[in-house]
RNA sequence: GGGCCUGUAGCUCAGACGGUUAGAGCGCAUCCCUGAUAAGGAUGAGGCCGGAGGUUCAAGUCCUCCCAGGCCCA
């Protein structure tokens, strides 16, 4: 800090009026740790009401990027908020440690392609790998969270990968299992053949991608009923790998399907897509009949590569989820790999054959495609195709199509045993849930994430991998229906007989725990498969404290949460899992407040992606322009549920119209705090109602700011809070302190004792939002300052430890906020006038009209305002100059007659427009006014009309609706004189910043000049002196060169005074 | 194909209960002000408030349809 550089004895040391905020943020960050800050705000609220939150454990998989800044941000902001306002808000952070990311890192650095190299590398070592890799990110995490002043206890952060965490999650999943909604099924679901494991219908759900595939259209030869030999069966497919066990053809059975035959093709083909499948070709229809009548009727199979068990196959089956929406209206079946294709085929008792193995490869015995990726083997499939003859068309078809999310390969949709929790059961229970959740932005509430509920399908929740939460169910070998469910170690340890308490509940060694049940034949084993770890991440609010086997208390006393907050992509994960595992094993949603956030662009409008090139590293963009900047960005740039740029311009944009504002505004009190030497403890500022009307209207704004603030952060609203600090700290540095300067100087206690006020009350409402600028203004603004003004426990030493400021009603004045606004309207027409007429605000002006609803009743000291703003010595009322000098315009106020008069307000303005202006408005100021409507009087009422008036001539005039500034810009020698003297008060300020003095050194001054200048500075020497601090002035000999240029041929020059 | 979001100045975005001259910031130009300010202020250019209908005395605002972009899903 600088040192104090005057001897004064008041408490305040002045801030420098420029700032480095990194390293000023850097400074707070040692304070917080150096003081414990964050935990004695926990401490300090221990006995108050809690305000739950939850925080999503970000998966510790990779670097954070900046994207984490802005959920961390509101994850922060609110906590802050309610912890001020005196509810004690526990804040644990959490890391997802297991799951499909980390093992594939862990592959990758490995080299490893698949699941045989794994289990040849052993799982034991590749598990102690993924772990391994899970505690190297979270270091990254951890410093980012900490840079950007994210207050979350990382001491005591849960790890979904720990044993307590496991059991709790086995606690869970056995509550599921007892209420039969855990159950195993063999289904077609999505696969993914690189990782060789089924996904959930979230996972797939962010993994689709846009990729051309061949679309082929095949003929089958019919060989049964009347067609046998004379026509073929057209079917379109783009899986042409899935050929080779076509099984069936589906048809529609209420479409009419036509024989049609163009040229040497006789096909059958819905009626509807006729003109899709022959285009312009000349057609003949032969038949024409409903797709029942085809049930049954054989066909040729595409291909005899794979061999099918003995029975009947190869028929057209009906089914009603056949569409002509695209393709021929005939389905090609094979039951393997169509979640429809197997619900249909199994109903015609059909064999489910499958020529591809787990890794998505042809099995080798297999001719043509034998040991092909199922996806490479297209080309061959459809070249044999081409070469039979059988191959109709062959086009290219763009699509999206489900991608694994993590390792991009395709997935398949594939038969096979998984668990499945199943979720559509308890759909009504999760609507209802989703009924009470109050959702931010309201439309996600029952748009996307409703939309998502109504369309539940059962979770997949096992998979076929390795690290990750062990699935607790052991399996009787003998009879494979007895099943087990077990919710934790100790329970295993008495089915075994043996103390399992300290066994690692992952793979491999939980693989080898089996035991007996007396009285039954055959071993328990563990079915092999690990589950979901979105499913962890859903057990956090009782998981992460070990919950009901542990910590029982804590989580009942914490759940539901109040609060959580996520991107958007988190609606099917996150958002979804964790209201879904409470509703499952509670029958309660955990949580009740939801902020849902639009994701964070690159400067480009893109997303930030390495191959783009357009990412900014999280923390080098905090140590350019300060965490607080980003996280105001975050928090009030934009909207927060909408996707947003961030970039270097508009973080300093941040920095220099808000943190530097106020700032600024901070650093001029103390400036002037300890050039007065102020004490509030031997000077207070008089009381409230004594203090000039600036005063007041700061205090007033600030209650009203106060009030805003308040109710938009209850209304999870960060935008509207921000921006009205944002206009409230512009409106503090731009118009109360520039208009009270004078009083600062002088040492005001009013004026210092607002301030300082103000700031106090600034300061807490803006902690939140920037925690680290805050503090050091709270240390050395409020603090220095306090003496238990407003019982509201000022002196704390940090603002963070200081309560929520309370709307002072006393000070709101309403009117008061409203003739200031009045006064600052009336000041920019004025201004915009002076430039009209390029006369500048230093030369002074005898007068100037004004005409405005409400100036009749302004305080002189807000007239005072305008004047002194304006440069102009008399302000006068144009009402009272008299009608025949000025021009009248007057039209009606539609919001205020619409509201009264309804349609009736256009024939109102109408014979408003029509009357003569001057003769209305004078009715209309005696109260008397009334227009002709169609016959009738309509009486006018105070508020009913907008007049504005403007001076006939030899006036320049500004006006907006209903106001008007007039100048008059008759300059007299004395006005000129006044002037001169103004413009040189101004080069001598510049002369005394450039020699870089301080603000209360004395200075000499000499000029040379002649005629007017000369007069000029003769005449105002005094004022010229007073404001300038010069203690002597001296005219000197003309033409001495020395010193700056003045106008009119003058100079001067300064020096400090030696009696400073 | 369905659901949702967005569309306002060259760019980034505000616009309460519908009210008649639609606002900021950035950028540009010309000025002004300055005992805190890396700031601030004024003026100017720049707008069919995506389009078309409708409701209403009155629509950027409410309703319907369409167009464009994005996200999510089939």
């Amino acid at each position: 800090m600088m040192a104090a550089v005057s001897s004064a004895a008041g408490p305040f040391r002045a801030l420098p009026p420029q700032v480095d905020l990194p390293a000023l943020e850097h400074e707070v960050l040692e304070q917080w740790e150096a003081g414990k800050v964050f935990a004695r705000t926990l401490e300090g609220s221990a006995d108050k009401p809690q305000w739950v939150f939850y925080e999503g454990p970000p998966t510790a998989n990779g670097r954070p990027g900046t994207h984490h800044i802005e959920a961390r941000a509101f994850k922060d902001v609110f906590p802050r908020f309610k912890t001020m306002q005196g509810w004690h808000v526990p804040r644990r952070a959490g890391w997802d440690c297991h799951g499909l990311p980390v093992e594939i890192a862990v592959e990758q650095e490995l080299g490893f392609a698949g699941k045989p190299d794994i289990e040849r590398f052993g799982i034991a070592e590749f598990n102690a790998r993924c772990r391994e890799s899970v505690e190297r990110h979270v270091g990254a995490f951890a410093e980012l969270t900490d840079r950007m002043g994210y207050w979350v206890d990382m001491s005591t952060a849960y790890r979904t990968m720990d044993s307590s965490y496991v059991q709790s999650v086995w606690w869970s999943l056995k509550q599921v299992f007892d209420k039969g909604l855990l159950v195993e099924d063999h289904r077609v679901a999505p696969y993914c053949p690189r990782c060789g494991t089924g996904l959930s219908d979230h996972e797939v759900a962010q993994g689709y991608e846009t990729i051309t595939d061949p679309s082929v259209y095949v003929r089958l030869p019919v060989t049964s009923g009347e067609w046998a030999g004379r026509a073929d069966l057209l079917v379109w497919t783009t899986t042409p790998w899935t050929l080779p066990s076509n099984t069936a053809v589906a048809m529609n059975p209420e479409v009419t399907y036509v024989v049609a035959r163009s040229g040497a093709d006789t096909l059958v083909v819905a009626e509807p897509l006729l003109g899709a499948v022959f285009g312009d070709a000349e057609v003949e229809v032969l038949a024409r009949t409903v797709g029942r009548e085809w049930e049954f009727v054989h066909y040729q199979r595409p291909f005899e590569l794979v061999e099918f068990p003995a029975g009947d196959a190869h028929f057209v089956v009906l089914a009603d989820y056949v569409t002509t929406d695209d393709g021929t209206g005939l389905v090609h079946q094979s039951p393997a790999f169509g979640a429809d294709d197997l619900v249909v085929c199994r109903g015609y008792g059909l064999p489910v054959v499958n020529p591809v193995d787990a890794s998505g490869h042809f099995l080798p015995e297999v001719p043509l495609v034998g040991g092909h990726f199922f996806k490479a083997a297209d080309p061959a499939l459809v070249e044999d195709l081409l070469a039979r003859g059988v191959l109709y068309r062959e086009l290219r078809y763009e699509h999206s199509y489900p991608h694994c999310w993590r390792c991009h390969t395709p997935l398949m949709y594939y038969a096979q045993p998984s668990w499945y929790i199943r979720t559509s059961a308890i759909k009504d229970q999760l609507l209802a849930e989703n009924e009470k959740t109050s959702w931010h932005p309201e439309n996600i509430q029952w748009g996307r994430y409703g939309d998502w509920l109504r369309n539940n399908v059962d979770w997949a929740l096992s998979r076929d991998r390795y690290w990750g939460t062990p699935l607790p169910i052991w399996r009787n070998d003998a009879d494979p229906a007895k099943l087990v469910a077990v919710a934790s170690l100790a329970e295993l340890s008495e089915l075994t007989g043996r103390d399992l308490a300290d066994l690692d509940p992952h793979r491999p060694f939980i693989d080898e725990v089996t035991f007996t049940v007396p009285g039954e034949e055959g071993t328990y084993r563990r079915v092999r498969q690990v589950i979901d770890a979105w499913y962890d991440s859903g057990s956090m609010p009782f998981a992460q404290w070990g919950a009901p086997h542990q910590n029982r208390a804590e989580f009942e006393a914490a759940y539901p949460a109040q609060f959580i907050c996520e991107a958007i992509d988190q609606t099917r994960g996150w958002f979804y899992t964790l209201m879904a595992v409470g509703t499952l094993v509670f029958e309660r949603s955990s949580y009740e407040n939801v902020l849902c956030l639009g994701h964070i662009l690159a400067e480009d409008g893109r997303k930030m992606s390495k191959h783009l090139g357009n990412i900014l590293e999280p923390m080098p963009l905090m140590d350019r322009h300060g965490a607080d900047a980003v996280r105001w960005f975050m928090l009030a740039g934009g909207s927060p549920w909408s996707a947003r740029r961030v970039g270097h311009e508009t973080l300093s944009e941040v920095v220099r119209k808000v943190l530097l504002t106020y700032w600024n505004t901070a650093s001029f009190f103390t400036l002037y705090a300890e050039t007065n030497g102020w004490d509030p403890a031997s000077t207070p500022p008089p009381a409230r109602a004594d203090r000039p009307l600036l005063d007041r209207w700061a205090l007033a704004e600030l209650a009203s700011v106060t009030a805003g603030v308040t109710d938009a952060l209850e209304a999870f609203d960060t935008q509207t809070a921000g921006r009205l600090l944002a206009e409230f700290v512009d409106d503090l540095s731009n118009w109360y302190v520039r208009r009270s300067r004078r009083r600062f100087w002088e040492g005001d206690p009013a004026a210092l004792g607002t301030l300082h006020e103000v700031l106090d009350g600034l300061t807490r409402l803006m902690a939140p939002f920037t925690p680290f600028i805050t503090e050091r203004v709270w240390g050395t603004v409020v603090v220095p300052g306090a003496v238990g003004r407003d019982g509201q426990g000022a002196a704390v030493d940090s603002v963070h430890l200081a309560s929520w400021p309370l709307v002072d009603e006393d000070a709101r004045d309403d009117t008061l906020v409203e003739q200031v606004a009045l006064v600052r309207r009336l000041v920019e027409l004025g201004r915009s006038a002076r430039t009209q007429a390029k006369a500048r605000t230093r030369q002074p002006l005898a007068r100037a009209l004004v005409a405005a609803p409400g100036w009749s009743e302004l305080p002189r000291d807000l007239v005072a305002e305008v004047a002194d703003e304006l440069n102009v010595a008399e302000l006068t009322d144009l009402s009272a100059v008299g009608g025949s000098l000025v021009d009248i315009t007057v039209k009606v106020d539609f919001r205020a007659v619409g509201r009264r008069l309804g349609k009736q307000v256009q024939a109102v303005a109408t014979a408003v427009a029509a009357a003569d202006p001057a003769e209305l408005v004078a009715a209309y100021r005696a109260g008397t006014a009334t227009v002709d409507v169609d016959g009738t009087a309509v009486a006018l009422q105070d508020g009913d009309l907008v007049v504005t008036e403007t001076p006939r001539e030899g006036w320049t005039v500004a006006s907006a609706t209903g106001l008007t500034v007039a100048l008059d810009l008759t300059l007299t020698p004395e006005l000129e004189r006044a002037g001169l003297a103004r413009e040189v008060v101004r080069l001598v300020q510049d002369a005394r910043k450039s020699a870089g003095l301080a603000v209360s050194d004395r200075i000499e001054l000499w000029w040379t000049g002649e005629g007017p200048v000369a007069q000029a500075l003769t005449e105002h020497a005094g004022q010229l002196s007073g404001e300038v601090l010069a203690t002597s002035l001296h005219a000197a000999t003309a033409g001495s060169g020395e010193g700056v240029e003045g106008p009119q041929g003058s100079r001067v020059w300064i020096a400090r005074a030696a009696d400073n």
